[in-house]
DNA sequence: TGAATCAAGTTGTCGCTTCAACTTTCGCGG
DNA sequence: CCGCGAAAGTTGAAGCGACAACTTGATTCA
């Protein structure tokens, strides 16, 4: 730690590049999804993860832990997000300290129709521009890269292997 | 596009683990500098960029297509590391209209001292956690995407083939 | 030459994220 | 049971980036 070697030439070429997609691929997902449908990628992430659960409901924490985002920032959104009628707030009624949040139809409805576009956009700057074998390598180098992230990121793991301690 | 085929299991896996490494990776940059340094990321890599050309200067426009941000964000960017004594400003005599961006002393000093804990950072996190061929395999796949992003992007390409700074 | 056009930057505003502080609730040991 | 600490959320302030409007200087061309 007190002596880190430079990045070599090949290296730092890959973070370079790298960097580069970091910088600009969010803000690609958000154009798209902002223009056609008014959201941003982080709203519309958060309801897909919604949607795919039975109920299309999910606690704060969970939701939180599930779209890799701090407490605090999921709050602000799912208040925005209840603002809109796209999601509502329901206090836990077994456990006063828990409250959940669930699509609401409406919410349902924007996502069908808000899905296909976002498919296509990342279809055309992520899946379709990389062979079968660069989209499992991408798997396993974001997985290693999450690996020494979140044991100590913003949410402890806990998560990624689901037991399921919410039941199904 | 009218018609886009949904992502099947693997692709979807693969995305979802890329996304929360868009997620979170560039908050483990920006805490590790902010924490050790008070900088941003964006600020190390707009300083960064400016150390490795001669004279540690660049216009303005150059140095936004080099660290793949618009002209108004790098303005505010460097209004404030300006403010910082970390780069000056400085209009170009022979053109009007461009401003060129110069670090200063400090700014090269301050350099030195944060470098370190960042590649140390980028190590932890990504190279050092990743085999040579992975490696190899990241630069590739960023390239196909960047490929597919940057001619519609916030800034045309045209600088990666880089024919020289002042080249006019 | 002079109007139109484009390029290079800057600035102000707004929205989103972070950070820290705070509230409320649960669980646990004494 | 009582008190204390941790867990779950919420909130307000501050900072950064996106966007649009604007200024100013260079080009073009009729």
């Amino acid at each position: 730690m007190t002596d880190t070697p430079w990045l070599d030439r090949r290296q730092m070429a890959a973070w370079v590049r790298f960097v580069a997609v970091l910088e600009l691929l969010p803000g690609v997902l958000d154009s798209q999804l902002r223009r056609d449908s008014g959201m941003t990628h982080f709203e519309y992430f958060v309801m897909a993860v919604l949607s795919e659960t039975a109920g299309g409901t999910l606690r704060m924490a969970e939701l939180a832990a599930a779209t890799n985002a701090t407490l605090s920032r999921l709050s602000h959104v799912v208040q925005r997000l209840e603002g809109r009628g796209f999601v509502e707030r329901v206090p836990c009624p077994e456990n006063g300290r828990v409250t959940n949040a669930r699509l609401t139809v409406d919410g349902r409805a924007k996502m069908r129709v808000a899905a296909p576009g976002h498919v296509a956009t990342v279809r055309r700057h992520v899946v379709d521009v990389l062979t079968p074998e660069q989209t499992e390598q991408l798997a396993a180098i974001s997985e290693a890269i999450l690996e020494s992230i979140e044991p100590s990121g913003p949410m402890a793991a806990g998560y990624r292997r689901h037991d399921g301690p919410h039941g199904e």
